[in-house]
DNA sequence: TGCTGGCACTCGCACGCGCAGAGTGCCAGG
DNA sequence: CCTGGCACTCTGCGCGTGCGAGTGCCAGCA
């Protein structure tokens, strides 16, 4: 176990090496940092930190820098989560609050985080399959031709072509778009494969092969995962990255563009509160050099969906989770408003 | 007038310096280039082409470079577009027969052209001012809350929330929809306005007022161009961009997330065929060591959105146009399918 | 046992230098 | 009007050097 005072060294090299990006080293630390403990002290207790592998140094004889692990300690135990400021806050809410619809809520979030944070930002839109239905309609476009549209809770609309084996009257169209609402609507989506099982039953006989058709296209659009589409934004901030550029940057780049590895990045952000990754704590390698801080966020006391940013490893972390969840929080109203 | 060798010479350079992206030399033209002619004389033609603004050096006693002028050159009359082959139009096509609705056609879309320009790939959303009406659906949420839905030729759908000013039977709500998609069915967009205008006279005075909000909410969305979406991607080909990296690709970046921006950008070009708008051509200076290649496309005649590619000024013009082309055609071609 | 000051050592980095190579402009000759 | 030759000008690169930051270790002290 590592006594208090390493552990405020720790503390220390994190924070000097977040804002000046150089490895620390001794003698600046004890100027920068009141220890009450003189250089030669400080590097002892270097020495036991990177025997224990929470630093490391570039290259002999240079400064320290944390590693994935110091950072991990750091987040876990030595910093809290900065909370915003009563002025941020009322910034937060005002610029939400001009959102007209979904998608501008998703993209005035995805702005806000990226300008709070500085660093690469990702929100994910509601996602179904947590939601409730609002509504479906069901459009006739041709004899043999129907749009169908879901509309969820979250505001969120999916729209699905059908093309029929047969042809379908605006009667039986009509009757089963009653029917089906009346099953449907409000209810969750996990719950509407089993609510509308029997509904073809209803029918004549002619119609249910159409209706069929029609049902098994709306369960697909709910489980449809790769739908979960999502939002980012922020990417000019990866130029803050660091020197060796190219090098960085690109991976990241493409990761950012494979909506898969995103979205099974948030994904695995299970807790309640703001979830951080760190370095190699990420499954994707051209992410190994990258922070992710992730919460759920959602209109009721549920989460329906996750949001983010992507940094470098070196990031200030109690100010980024403190905006991550504010976002959060404030996304939460505005859903739970409209 | 420059000498037929002379245009000759140009285009060589612009070949050599695309390819290698180094500044070429005399020598190195002549043993690439079955010119005829020897260095020297090939000196004197780039003194001349320099005295012309269409080439540059970086520095004395270096290669030459094109400048923009050159480019603008070799575009209108030294290259033309060179056509995609077979198996390349397969590709594509198939690749976007795929799609299974609009979000996805223009996600596909985006990733192709990102493939194969390996450059930023920007796709507009069918534009909704082009478009004509397919549907309008209304559906009550509450008793003085109605969503407005849209739906499009091109697929897209738009919904907005209506906050009545008194509520608005469900009878009532019925009959507005039916009057409305009976006048506006198949009517473009433009022409909605006036279609509409008479409209809340047919109903007893006191829903009046709601059916101007909801009318007054249609032709708002109708007309919101801000709402023009577009979808880019491919944004790891800037590490491709140079070797001075974070001062190139920053304002690119930067650039690429203000949609207004983007828009405005496709939105110049007016031409029907594939316009090509280089360095300092482009109004935003964020964009003026970059070329802009893009071209309408849309599901008949007429187009309906833009599509186009966004690479360095030093970029393979011909290739990039036919592929831009290409690639718009057959997306034309789907939409017109679906 | 733990902290401190001192000291020798290590390395990376910035700087200056010189050299080679590529490319040019110009000129005289065909 | 083209060509070969020649002198000139740069940039980039490799190399050696000195500097400074930082470390590790050791002996002394509370």
């Amino acid at each position: 176990m590592l006594s208090e005072r390493r552990l405020q060294v720790l503390r220390a090299i994190v924070q000097d090496y977040v804002g000046t990006e150089e490895p620390v080293g001794s003698k600046a630390l004890t100027e920068r940092h009141s220890l009450g403990v003189s250089p030669a002290t400080v590097r002892n207790d270097m020495a036991a930190l990177e025997d224990e592998g929470y630093i490391a140094q570039p290259h002999t004889s240079a400064g320290r820098i944390p590693t994935d692990k110091g950072y991990r300690l750091f987040v876990d135990k030595l910093a809290g989560v900065k909370p915003m400021t009563a002025p941020e806050r009322r910034a937060i809410q005002n610029f939400l609050e001009g959102a007209v619809d979904l998608d501008d809520v998703v993209a005035r979030t995805v702005r806000l985080l990226a300008q709070l944070t500085r660093q690469v930002a990702v929100v994910q839109y509601p996602s179904l399959t947590r939601s409730t239905v609002r509504h479906v309609e069901l459009l006739s476009l041709a004899p043999a031709r129907v749009m169908l549209v879901l509309i969820t809770d979250t505001g969120r609309v999916e729209q699905r072509m059908v093309d029929c084996p047969a042809p379908f009257g605006d009667a039986s169209l009509a009757d089963l778009r009653a029917r089906l609402n009346s099953r449907v609507a409000n209810r969750r989506f996990a719950d509407v494969p089993s609510l509308v099982e029997d509904l073809p039953e209803a029918f004549e006989h002619e119609d249910r092969g159409t209706v069929s058709t029609v049902l098994s296209t709306l369960l697909e659009t709910l489980v449809e995962e790769n739908e979960e589409r999502l939002m980012i934004g922020g990417t000019a901030n990866l130029t803050r990255f660091g020197h060796d550029f190219p090098l960085t940057i690109r991976p990241v780049l493409e990761a950012l563009e494979e909506q898969v590895v995103l979205l099974k990045l948030l994904g695995e952000a299970q807790d309640p509160g703001v979830t951080v990754r760190i370095g190699h704590e990420n499954a994707h390698v051209g992410l190994n050099s990258t922070s992710v801080v992730s919460v759920g966020y959602g209109s009721g006391g549920e989460a329906v969906a996750k949001l983010g940013v992507v940094g470098p490893t070196r990031m200030d972390y109690p100010g980024t989770m403190g905006a991550v969840r504010a976002v959060a929080r404030y996304v939460g109203q505005i859903l739970a408003e409209s």
